[in-house]
DNA sequence: GCTTCAAATGTTAACGCTAACATTATCGGT
DNA sequence: ACCGATAATGTTAGCGTTAACATTTGAAGC
């Protein structure tokens, strides 16, 4: 196994100077095609490949992004570092990501030096905990950080996702459908979608003259099982149930199984994510969608823009999508 | 801003040669305690942190490991993926993913011509697709790759799944409940594990003199549900299905619902892979659990192994679980 | 044919680090 | 006090690339 070619090697074959495939390497005008067509063929025949320790070296840029993610066993994270990374890589950007856990901020910390000792262009995080944001943001004063956030946040930096008008709109729908009893489940406080998701909640129950009434967990579909055993839906005239994931609203669908509570007759349900196993629930659960895609791209796209210096023009708007299936229906009196 | 600062900033103010600086980075012996202490508060007041492009480009050893995967949007092989990149960390190595599409070779090989050229040191190839764990093999000769393999495959760079005996355990978990009648909804056969699966059924029915009798589909839910909808249970006196998968198994548990067939009186059915979802299901689903965290750590373990020229020990044995809900009964007659 | 100027190519010097070798301090033994 | 011997540190060179500057080439204009 001989070592790897080098620059020189393929220049010696061309019969050229090292700066000249270099210029082929780096598409640079004012090479004859004749030249280029010269040192390409060198280069294919060596099988050379450009050093890119080397040309980080002397450039500076590594091409390197870093991902740093939490929950990434959670639906949303998980799309979006996706999509994040797939374009990322289309863009011939590397991406290393580090998935970290939240509430350790001993974990973040390490996550953040980890990423940054191998010297990466710019960090992409993907949390939904301010947090965790905040910490990498402080941390990493030299290179570009872009993150989601809240619809709320000030941060121009970041791609706001839309929780508090999803979450208006899927509650309204439950109004439009007669209900008046409309229960929220809420996920963490730690999370800001569940803060504005209950926000919007509480928003679209108001302007309905409603009586907003919710209580929170964690994310888990136990989470969602326990509240809902809680609630007697029956002396409380609850009707309808807006979950603030699917997870939850799956333990909803359990306990009403379980306690014979029929849906949607007895009772709507509403979940968030449109997780693949949420159209194979029974019933098949009605949800809301957010474009997942249209948020991976638009964090590589904001952080590319910085990168280059450009102001990003505007991003193609995120919209989600309420889909209903079958566990939503007009109140039975 | 001020630029980053480099190993001679830290030897002028420590007072030292910038080799010296070198050796404390590297922990080497034969440096006296005060001189590190001296050299490491220097490094501390200027934030200095080694500059990775130039130590890859000096040892030609750039600490990053390749993952190439496939079907990250399943279970299993995010949970591998996952577990994987922690492992990795842990050891101090950076892992650069790629997902590909391993259905379009075009895709596989950028992803593969991608990775390379960053230059890694090794690569772990995580897809149940033997076709593009081969080709990884065959394009990448000058560092180590190892993936994970079919339990009958042969090479000895590869941490082998046990999807036989898995689904052996399985369907005799059915058999000894006193089922005949046991119909198996296998994956696709490109993937490896799909074909073992459904040879372990096979060996188990064999062996109870049983008459195996198969449906193979993609993975999905849906699959799952078209397979079971085309299956007339009491005319073929089938009183049990075991699903490749959990996602196919709750697509049965759908159809099951639709027609009303009672889950497990009627019918016992157990899946593979046990998903969050799965233990959520109605009836809470019978499913059997593979390690994925031993897997993960197995594959770095194993490269990492390979890296350093030692020859793997044993690796933690890769036991898989049944874990047994409510969607298995003994056959009623 | 000779100048002029741009286009095309070549030369040199870093980038920040570590390996190899060279030198200097330190210490026990006489 | 002096001699090794070893521990501790310093010096030099080069990894493969690109930027900056230097030089050559070629074609147009006279």
């Amino acid at each position: 196994m001989k070592k790897k070619p080098n620059m020189f090697a393929v220049a010696d074959l061309a019969k050229v100077s090292h700066q000249t495939v270099s210029r082929v390497v780096n598409n640079h005008q004012s090479i004859r095609p004749e030249t280029r067509a010269r040192v390409e063929a060198a280069m294919d025949k060596l099988g050379y490949t450009p050093n890119r320790a080397a040309q980080t070296l002397k450039t500076t840029k590594s091409r390197i992004i870093g991902i740093l993610a939490s929950d990434t066993h959670l639906n949303g994270p998980a799309n979006i570092w996706q999509n994040a990374e797939r374009a990322a890589r289309a863009a011939d950007y590397f991406t290393i990501t580090c998935s970290v856990d939240p509430t350790s901020s001993a974990d973040v910390n390490k996550g953040i030096e980890y990423l940054s000792r191998i010297g990466i262009d710019g960090l992409i995080v993907i949390t939904p905990h301010h947090e965790t944001v905040l910490r990498a943001r402080t941390a990493l004063k030299r290179i570009p950080v872009v993150s989601i956030d809240s619809s709320l946040g000030l941060e121009p930096t970041a791609i706001k996702l839309n929780n508090f008008d999803d979450a208006y709109q899927a509650t309204k729908r439950l109004v439009d459908l007669g209900h008046t009893g409309i229960f929220h489940i809420a996920g963490p406080v730690s999370f800001f979608e569940a803060v504005d998701r209950k926000a919007g909640y509480e928003a679209a129950m108001t302007d309905a003259r409603l009586m907003p009434l919710s209580k929170g967990g964690d994310w888990s579909m136990n989470s969602g099982y326990e509240i809902s055993r809680s609630i007697n839906y029956q002396a409380d005239s609850i009707t309808a149930v807006f979950a603030a994931s699917d997870h939850l609203a799956l333990g909803v669908l359990r306990d009403c199984h379980e306690r014979k509570i029929t849906v949607p007759n007895q009772l709507s349900i509403i979940g968030f994510d449109d997780l693949p196993e949420a159209e194979f629930s029974w019933p098949p659960l009605s949800t809301m969608r957010q474009d997942f895609q249209a948020i991976g791209e638009g964090l590589v796209q904001l952080l590319l823009d910085k990168l280059n210096d450009k102001t990003t023009e505007k991003l193609s708007a995120l919209v989600s999508r309420f889909v209903e299936r079958e566990t939503t229906t007009f109140r039975k009196i």
